[in-house]
DNA sequence: GCCAACGTTGGC
DNA sequence: GCCAACGTTGGC
């Protein structure tokens, strides 16, 4: 099992999305960047855990955790022209983009700031601490998840 | 295959 | 709203 975080800003989908879907799978739809999306292709598996990370928001931080309940599969958003996500260069037989399920584990009692996690030696790896760092879809390891679960 | 121009991300 | 940093695009 391995361990991931993914990006979300909240006024689109949040921690208490999860929350009041309970046991309800989100789609975790529209990851339009090569290198997120051949994670979620090549390495996310069902019962991989997820922290759900607030971004371009006023309480930026890890707000829970989710786990995949379903593996990459094409993000229906690409070929829906209604939506922002729309790709024409994408097609049924030749997706460009995936998708994949999530469904709530829970909430943490309290966000884990962003300062906070910057100011830990531990986690100076993690991607989404390094500067100028854009990545929506991050590889934790298993030493971070931990050191992160205990500021908790 | 290079790289300038452009668009996006995301913290501040 | 600003802007640094980065990813993508497309002409050559």
């Amino acid at each position: 099992m391995n361990y991931w975080l993914f990006k979300t800003e909240p006024a689109e989908c949040s921690m208490d999305d999860f929350v009041r879907a309970a046991s309800t799978p989100i789609v975790w739809e529209g990851v339009r960047n090569y290198q997120a999306r051949n994670f979620l292709r090549d390495q996310l598996a069902v019962g991989d855990q997820v922290f759900i990370y607030h971004s371009s928001c006023k309480d930026i931080g890890i707000a829970g955790i989710a786990q995949v309940t379903r593996a990459a599969y094409p993000d229906p958003s690409q070929f829906d022209v209604t939506s922002s996500y729309f790709d024409p260069k994408a097609s049924a037989d030749n997706p460009r983009w995936v998708a994949v399920d999530l469904t709530f584990v829970r909430k943490l009692p309290q966000l884990i700031r962003l300062d906070k996690l910057k100011s830990l030696a531990t986690l100076i790896e993690l991607p989404l601490i390094r500067k100028g760092n854009r990545l929506s879809v991050m590889p934790v390891t298993r030493a971070e998840w931990q050191t992160i679960l205990a500021l908790t």
